[in-house]
This record gives C-alpha cells, structure tokens and sequence, in this order.
DNA sequence: TAGATTGTTAATCGATTAACAATC
DNA sequence: TAGATTGTTAATCGATTAACAATC
C-alpha cells in the first residue's frame, strides 16, 4: 500500500517563509512554538499552519506543539537544503554581479562554479573569487562540468538561447531573472524574478490604492 | 446606484503578463487578437483571460476580439503606468546600483531622486546620474521632497528602521529587496522581491522533482 | 488527571473553467 | 445572414478556515 501527497504550489511557496521564521526563533533559543503562537508572528492562521506542516508527516506533537529545532530541520530538509547545487551564472551585468556576491546564496548550498559574460572587457575579471569567462565557451564547459543550476542575467533578447544551451547540456534548474516565459523541456525547473512584473504590481497595487479603495475598483461610477 | 467591482491580488498578479505579451503583439503589428489566440500565446484559458479583461470593462468586441492597441493601453492605465512616482533607492550595494541602472524602471514612470548609504566610500559617487547621499540626510530629503516609493536594499537588520523612516515621511509604496517582512501602516503598499525565498522554492521544486515525482511527496513509503 | 494542542474531517470561500446566449 | 467571439452565468475545482475528536 502506498500512500502519496502531491505538495501544492502554494504550500511550496510558503515554506521558506516557515524556515525563516523558524530559523529566528532558534537564534533566540525558542525550543518550541504552538501553531496558534507561530500563527500570530507569521501571518498565516493556525489551522493553515497545521495543514502546511501535516503534508510533509507528523512534525508535531499534541498538547505540545512543534519542536523548533527539529521543524527547522525537517523543512531544511524538504527545501532540499541538505544538497549542493552546481551553480553558473550567465551575464556579469550589475544583476550578475550583485547575485554573485550575494552570500547567503552559498550558505545554502548552490556553489559557483563559473560566470559566463560575452563582454571581452569583463572576461578575465574575477567577480567573488570566480573568473569571468566568454559565454562562446559555455557549452564547452557544460559539457566537461557537472552543473545543476543556471542564473540567467542575460538580456531578454538572449534569455531563451542560452536556456537552450543549458538545459541541453543537464542543466535542470535555472534561475531567471530576464523578463521572458522561458520555453524548457518539462523535467526542467525554472524559478523566475521577473523585477518588470514585480515593479508594475507596485504601481498598479498603488494606483489601486490612491482611487480610495484598496482592492476596488469603480466599474460604473454613481449615478 | 453604484457598481464596485474588487480586483483579486491573482488577476493584479497577471495584468503585468498580459502588458508584456500585448507590447510584443503590437511591436509585431497584430491589431487584433482573440482570447483564444492569445490563450495559446500567453498560456492562461481562454476564459480565465474573458474573465480578467471584464473585470475592467468591456474591451472586446463580440465576433472580433480585441483590439491590441486599445487594451495594451488600458492595461497600461489599470497598471498606473500614466503617472510618474518620485523614487529613492536606500542601499547602494550591488543591488542598489543594479536597480539604479535598470533602465526599464524609469521607462515606466519610476524617476530615480536619489539613493542613499552609510558607507562613506559611496557617498558623492554618481550610479545613473544620480549622486549617492549619506543616509543620515535622508529624513531631511524626505521632508524637502515629496518621495511616493522607496527601494529597500539595505541589509535586513536596517530594513524596519528604514520603512519607518519612509512611511512616517509620506511615501506610500515600497519595493522591499530585503528578505524581511514589512511592519508599515496599511495605507502603504509594499512589494517585494525576496530573492532568498525564490532559490529556497527553486531548491524545494528541483528536489521534489528529482524525487521522479513532480510535486508528488511519499509520505508512506510502499509496504 | 486536566489542559493544551495537534491531526484531520467537514464547511466555506474564492478562483478557474465550462457553457452558451447575446451580438458584432 | 452565417460565423466568430465576447460577456456572463453556472459548475467545478482547489485552497483556506472552522471544528473537534484524539492524544500527549
């Protein structure tokens, strides 16, 4: 017999949130937290909480609640921290850089193994102890590295071709931050920061809100 | 009598898409376009792209569609693309000055005022035409300037102080880079983009993937 | 034991999809 | 007019919340 749960999207998108918090109490030596008191500091209800956590087995305990410290562990584990990812970022660019010498990134595993950039001017430079080399020898150093993940810093106009390198060379996970629906084959992973997407929401969240209702809109002004 | 129609966060979520693949469809001279076409392009149904658009008005026509041109621009509208927001970015790391220099963000109305940090090596230096004020001026620039968004790129320590620095001084949106959730009044729109969440979700998706199992999770292993 | 809190089922809410009459 | 396609209502699906028996 065989029991399996498929874990919804929008239980995956409210895990690392869980780790975050988790990870705050444990700094400030909390041992365990019921789900009605983590429900008053994460924002999420409690019972939302209890059904999150009950997809992944029996994390807590009744009467008592959930031990941090193992919580933590658990969805470290889910979140899939407990392995490295291979990692190149593709585009040195201001974007390329900044993701480049964001730590925390490392901390949890993706390891830099090489920057590609077609700018002969930046080709050479060492970006966080990583030298940047001509995008012309990607496929080659796919072909000769075993690497799981791609950051795409490209423009968008070069975003869908050097995926395609990518995921034809074992790549299967990229991290997109061109603003572009990328076209992968389906046992790829693509996770996107789309920064154009994300700015227009402010505006139009804000713009929403300026018209005195937030959320609302006058379809039909009074008569 | 009064019409109010609210806008759920998912429809606001994908008028940003629609915006980008109606730009591409008019740079390409489609005048026209039904739901079904652009359903096939943009990969939502046909009727869940009915049921958004209607939520505004009524742009189509019946028997013709829509046309291209005219809901590009009443997109644009709803995504409050017509008005300009005086903009400072706070932290003028890697992240700051990428953001400084993306050029996109100022093409939709986003003007750059100024950007501050505490480092003093910074200050006095120009990223896109704007020179780099120390951040302990900025309440003062924020009382003799009339500020609508903040970026936050500070470190996550500094990001709550900073939030209360713009709030209380007028500004009433904030695109927040810093991996921190937010407390600010609730006429204040926050958006953020939380790019340890998002490699957190890749690494959760690449996992549960690499299980053979998308999204599928075995909770009880087969007996 | 009594009190607390989970795990889990049932109820509700909201978002997506289907269907089709209205109409261009 | 006939064909196409919207606008909109109804049906379905999925996610969130409520409730409470199980149990620590």
């Amino acid at each position: 017999m065989e029991k399996k749960k498929y874990i919804s999207m929008a239980v995956i998108k409210r895990l690392p949130k869980y780790h975050r918090y988790l990870r705050e109490l444990l700094r400030n030596d909390v041992d365990r937290i019921s789900s009605k008191e983590l429900s008053e500091k994460i924002g999420f209800t409690a019972s939302q909480i209890r059904q999150d956590l009950n997809n992944f087995g029996d994390f807590g305990q009744q009467g008592y609640g959930y031990n941090v410290r193992e919580l933590y562990k658990q969805i470290g584990i889910i979140l899939g921290l407990t392995k490295d990812y291979n990692t190149i970022i593709i585009g040195a660019g201001n974007l390329g850089q900044a993701i480049a010498n964001y730590s925390y990134f490392k901390s949890i595993g993706f390891k830099l193994k090489a920057i590609f950039d077609r700018n002969p001017k930046l080709v050479g430079l060492k970006i966080s102890d990583v030298e940047v080399k001509d995008t012309d020898n990607l496929e080659e150093f796919l072909k000769n590295n075993d690497i799981d993940v791609g950051i795409i810093c490209v423009p968008k106009e070069h975003a869908q071709g050097i995926s395609e390198v990518l995921t034809s060379n074992g790549v299967d996970g990229i991290w997109n931050f061109a603003p572009i629906d990328l076209k992968v084959p389906k046992n790829v992973i693509v996770e996107n920061v789309n920064l154009s997407e994300s700015l227009l929401t402010l505006s139009c969240r804000m713009n929403d809100n300026l018209m005195g209702n937030r959320r609302k809109v006058n379809a039909i002004d009074e008569i």
